[in-house]
DNA sequence: GAATTCAATGCAATCGATTGCATCAGTCTC
DNA sequence: GAGACTGATGCAATCGATTGCATTGAATTC
């Protein structure tokens, strides 16, 4: 019977190459210091041990995991998938791992101490505005700093470092574009009231509507979830007031589907019926019948700009003085969904 | 100047309960191995100094990280993220965290030693069957046995553990469907070739069509990518062909929503000229025009059983005697892109 | 040639939690 | 009342990598 082999640690490396662990540990970590010679027979070592380092040991000894935390309410949600997959791609080319805890409105506390206090992560993206930041930052009473960067939905705390679109231009855009085909009767399905993007759009409408000098009719505002069976029953909220809009400002792609689905199966056609424009561009929008017009979120840029700005935080090491708020655009994608009134 | 307070270990506890370090551990892991009286003390302690255990130097102390990575070709994918948060579910309620990889085909190496090897994922799983799983294997010499299965796609190596779909058998349902309709010509769009599911997909649909004496027209069968643009350009190169199929089996709802959506572009109409079916029924697919016919996989049931196989054994920390394969069935949901021939 | 400097390397402490073994104070038994 | 036993707790080694300080030997300077 062979003794388990264990996986090689650095003082295997050290007797394999005949010299002290102090000096493996540095071939790897700053090459320079050692010189030539011994570096090669070092890196021969570690080539012929199959040594990989022990992310354990380096985390304790340096107090850091070079690990981020992503938390979302619902990664099974493509729009956060997305994102995920940038933040991966951005973290990974920097050296860092990507941790991630979903639903995490059911128990924030315990996600949070499991995480973040327990070395496992050393910073926290965070994909959720209802969250109570407050308790985040209030944690580390010594003032360090947790790192921590709100991105999508932005947090009502200013304090905290957010990578945010702008909500409420990029919705006057939106209701500018019907306003701007003829429509005047324009209704608007907003997202779930935890949610500050949700307000942010709705001001956004309420704004646009109100340049141009139309009035909103309460019945024509209704709320969703920000998913397709909310976009449904929001249009069957529509459908039963006493007269229906001639377009309408969907929160988000998902709900402008349902909306539109629900529209069809009552008989009307969007566009001729009723324009829809959505939010996000969600992968599906342009194969859509009809091609959604919707306002495109850069998402990728969301996801590759919150993580380097949490890596820097965290590299940095010191306490934000000040906090940072990153704005991005969104972009009006003009497609079938919308044409003029009348 | 305060000095920086540091997170408490459990020294700090120790002392602030007037106890061994040991204590607070036992108190912690074993509690009926500790008096009653100085339990409380040690929880109040606990409390008091608001103690985190420091992951790094458990995992250090056990070997263990209590983390399981999931690896997937493309986390964005729609799919997979439904799978990931089943994962984190049934992981997090077994006191796992986990960390995502997205991308592995780039460079299988390094994230495999960054992650499996160096005590960061005490296990993996692997959505991805085109990887090479013997080099996996392989890794450990000694014969402990990486903890890993593979799910969704079947790498071609039996010795790992599996959960999937019965792909073949769900391929024929599909095709029986159709020819249950009374459709004769039948074409299909097959996902990229290094896919163990497209191959197991092709194989049913030719089993379907041998079995009802039908022949496979060359002609109608397309190479797609799983995603919607192809599905596109499927639709395409089969509108260049001679003559039309009456229905068509696409290999997963991505590429028969860019059929269907290209087939509209050229004056057809599914189901009216092409019936479609498609594979998956991602969270789109009901509310999509047509709604669309398709075999349902059981996402959640894959991601929950194979985190769950995973996480049996690495705690069974035992070589497995015999890999397991577990399969599960996908059903038919028959909405309104598939109808009666002619 | 002695003194100074510097590059290369080793020593040993450290990070924080766990656990086998030792110790200690009661309790029980005959 | 002495020995045996038991339950509760502490001691100290351990996991593996890092790094400030000490040491060594060689090169440089006057």
């Amino acid at each position: 019977m062979m003794p388990t082999k264990k996986t090689p640690t650095i003082q295997d490396v050290a007797r394999h190459a005949k010299v002290s662990a102090a000096t493996v540990s540095r071939v790897l970590s700053m090459p320079d210091r050692v010189s030539e010679t011994t570096r090669e027979r070092v890196n021969a070592a570690v080539r012929d041990t199959g040594y990989t380092i022990n992310q354990a040991a380096r985390s304790l000894r340096l107090r850091a995991a070079r690990t981020i935390l992503m938390a979302a309410p619902n990664i099974g949600n493509p729009f956060y998938s997305t994102i995920l997959d940038a933040v991966i791609s951005e973290a990974s080319g920097r050296g860092y791992s990507v941790l991630v805890a979903s639903r995490i409105g059911e128990d924030p506390n315990r996600w949070l101490s499991d995480y973040l206090l327990s070395n496992r992560a050393d910073g926290l993206l965070l994909f959720d505005g209802s969250l109570d930041t407050n308790r985040l930052h209030g944690l580390d009473e010594g003032g360090v700093g947790l790192p921590l960067v709100a991105a999508y939905d932005e947090p009502p705390d200013p304090q905290v470092n957010s990578v945010i679109t702008d909500n409420r231009l990029a919705a006057m855009r939106a209701v500018r574009h019907l306003i701007g085909l003829g429509h005047r009767d324009i209704g608007h399905v907003i997202g779930p009231s935890r949610n500050q993007s949700r307000n942010e759009r709705l001001l956004g409408f309420e704004a646009a509507m109100g340049e141009a000098g139309l009035t909103v009719n309460p019945a024509w505002v209704v709320q969703g979830n920000y998913n397709m069976e909310s976009g449904m029953a929001a249009a069957d909220r529509m459908l039963a007031s006493a007269s229906l809009p001639t377009a309408v400002f969907a929160g988000n792609d998902e709900m402008a589907i349902g909306f539109i689905h629900r529209l069809r199966r009552a008989g009307l056609d969007c566009p001729r019926d009723i324009s829809v424009v959505g939010f996000d561009d969600i992968a599906v929008a342009p194969y859509f019948d009809p091609p959604l017009t919707t306002m495109r979120q850069p998402r990728d840029e969301i996801g590759t700009r919150a993580t380097r700005m949490l890596i820097d935080i965290i590299e940095a090491a010191m306490p934000e003085n000040e906090p940072v708020h990153v704005v991005l655009g969104a972009e009006l994608v003009i497609r079938e969904s919308t044409r003029k009134a009348g």
